[in-house]
DNA sequence: TACCGTTGCGCG
DNA sequence: AAAGCGCGCAACGGTA
């Protein structure tokens, strides 16, 4: 594929494109160059950078063709503060990363050669904060540590992605991989956009409730000052700081208490009249330092918290978040999440997207049918392998994340003789880790190669004369590797599962009727403020913020989404993702 | 003053 | 020291 930028279209009606590859050309200009299915250019059109949102949007009504982007993180921003939205894209930065590991890529040399498209995103890059403002004035993407945005160079990437993906070993599931990954990448910059309702009026409400009125700046609240008093008065020594571990941990010790560490799952062992009030101090001062008063200051404002979401950030194709901790809100203050006056929110999480992710990419019969239409940790009970649904839990858990000790190690054995073709496909991945091999999700992300210091150890503890030191240290971080590439399986294909959800979810949403505009312009700006749309996202859940009129359809649209992406990664499987659903003004009661 | 490793704990 | 995966963040305490 080459594509000419210049090269006239043809006369009289033209071809609707397939894709639309954005790049920055000369004079500050930005180029649209359309291109058809096969990658054969149609013609070109230019933008100044003032009318760069106003062209996007009538090629995207025109044609809505996939959008061909060098980082939808950089561009996405000012397109949407200008209420344009983008249907479908392709993501280059993320593709990319995607591409020059995965296994069923034949020939990765080529992407690998292309270092500059291997920058990782920085997630404290500010861009994303101010860019729409500062940049105002730019047609291109600029932030540090980007990738390339350039037309030429943009063009090259893609194809060089076109011909890794064409030739790859099953090209339709990476295609799938690649539409998910994209829609994710919009979805995220669009999550940011938008922002989560929170009512600060709550949270506080909130706060005050466990801590005690807010303290002037500086000062400790007042319950907290109470129940540090309580823990020195019964550890009889007034001076202890409770908030340094290891001078806690020595006035511990003194005070008669065996404990190796400080943390709550120890002292919750031990009797003492000091355990108590110590483990309230500790659940205060995380809810003060992590979400307190200082928190909302900085991350709520006029309503939305808008925390930035990172696709890709996992090695597993989870996404991370950077920005007061949004995949870490403390349930303690779901209330504090509440929709605008007329609006709902409609929270729906998926019951045991793991497991249930394994059991059909393995097609563990067994497994499926005791999922079917149910609590999967239920049907694993009523299948006679366990007797309580603790037990399952325990045991699925240990399956997934290679437990070998304890309830876990107890249970697993008898997993592997219910639910032998799922257990068969996490052991098959531990043990290729172990060996230093590579796994891949189903859609085709493969887990990143040892690293040289793994490698290293491996080698030096297979030489006859190695110190049994040294072999058992490569033998733990073996078995190590061994848990990671077990989880990365199945952790990674819920990842796809959970953006082709939200990636069916999101174009459902969009063709939404717009309502009114309401009469005080909500904050989060006119292209979120008139018909449903995501508001949270949290690896098997998310949260709709929608209108009151538009709860139900929303909910159901939810349920469609789940259905579709089950039968997108898994055709003609039984298997199933039931949901918790539910449509309330808060996305928990209190 | 700035940076870094550790500890501890929140989420899935 | 959470039995076993993946993260982000704040605070402490030491070092440059």
């Amino acid at each position: 594929m080459s594509a000419g930028p210049g090269e006239p279209g043809p006369t009289g009606t033209a071809p609707s494109p397939t894709w639309c590859v954005l790049g920055r050309s000369d004079g500050g200009r930005t180029a649209l160059v359309m291109l058809d299915a096969e990658g054969a250019p149609l013609r070109s059109e230019y933008a100044a950078p003032e009318g760069l949102a106003a062209l996007v949007g009538r090629v995207e009504r025109e044609s809505s063709p996939r959008w061909v982007l060098s980082d939808a993180a950089a561009w996405c921003p000012r397109l949407l503060s200008a209420g344009v939205t983008l249907q479908r894209c392709h993501d280059l930065r993320l593709v990319h990363r995607i591409l020059r590991h995965s296994e069923l890529v034949r020939d990765p040399a080529p992407l690998r050669a292309a270092t500059a498209w291997d920058t990782p995103l920085d997630p404290h890059e500010p861009v994303r904060d101010t860019g729409a403002t500062l940049f105002d004035l730019d047609a291109a993407p600029s932030r540090s540590g980007a990738v390339p945005s350039d037309l030429e160079e943009t063009l090259a990437e893609f194809a060089r992605q076109r011909t890794a993906i064409d030739g790859a070993q099953d090209p339709a599931r990476l295609r799938l991989l690649v539409a998910a990954e994209s829609a994710g990448a919009l979805i995220a910059a669009e999550l940011q956009a938008a922002g989560i309702p929170w009512d600060v009026a709550e949270h506080d409400r909130i706060l005050s409730a466990a801590l005690g009125p807010r303290p002037s700046p500086g000062t400790p609240p007042r319950r907290m000052v109470e129940t540090g008093a309580e823990v020195r008065e019964a550890l009889g020594d007034p001076l202890v700081p409770l908030d340094s571990a290891p001078k806690l941990l020595r006035a511990l010790h003194r005070a008669g208490i065996d404990v190796a560490s400080t943390s709550q799952w120890e002292l919750k062992e031990h009797q003492h009249p000091a355990i108590a009030p110590l483990l309230q101090y500790k659940k205060m001062s995380r809810l003060l330092t992590a979400n307190g008063w200082t928190w909302l200051d900085e991350w709520v404002h006029e309503g939305r918290y808008r925390p930035l979401y990172v696709p890709g950030g996992v090695v597993t194709g989870r996404w991370a978040s950077s920005g007061g901790g949004a995949l870490q809100i403390p349930r303690q203050l779901r209330p504090a999440l509440r929709a605008d006056p007329g609006w709902l929110l409609v929270s729906a999480d998926v019951s045991q997207l793991e497991p249930r992710v394994l059991a059909a990419m393995s097609g563990d019969r067994a497994m499926i049918a005791a999922g079917a239409g149910r609590d999967l940790y239920s049907g694993i009970v009523e299948a006679g392998v366990v007797s309580t649904r603790q037990e399952a839990k325990i045991g699925v858990l240990g399956a997934l994340y290679g437990g070998t000790t304890g309830d876990s190690g107890r249970v697993v054995p008898r997993l592997r003789q219910t639910f032998p073709d799922a257990m068969r496909l996490v052991d098959d991945a531990a043990a290729t880790g172990e060996r230093s091999g590579t796994v891949t999700t189903w859609l085709g992300r493969s887990s990143p190669a040892p690293d040289e210091e793994w490698i290293r150890a491996q080698r030096a503890a297979h030489q006859v004369d190695a110190p049994a030191g040294a072999r058992e240290r490569a033998r733990r971080a073996a078995r190590d590797r061994g848990r990671f590439t077990r989880n990365f399986v199945v952790q990674g294909t819920a990842a796809e599962w959970a953006l082709s959800w939200m990636a069916a979810l999101r174009l459902r949403l969009a063709g939404f009727p717009a309502v009114p505009e309401p009469e005080a312009a909500a904050p989060s700006g006119p292209v979120f403020s008139r018909r449903a749309h995501l508001a949270f996202f949290l690896h098997d859940e998310v949260i709709v913020h929608a209108p009151a009129e538009q709860a139900e359809a929303a909910a159901a649209a939810i349920r469609d989404s789940a259905d579709a992406a089950g039968r997108l990664l898994f055709p003609g499987s039984p298997i199933d993702f039931p949901l918790d659903l539910t449509i309330s003004e808060r996305s928990a009661q209190t």
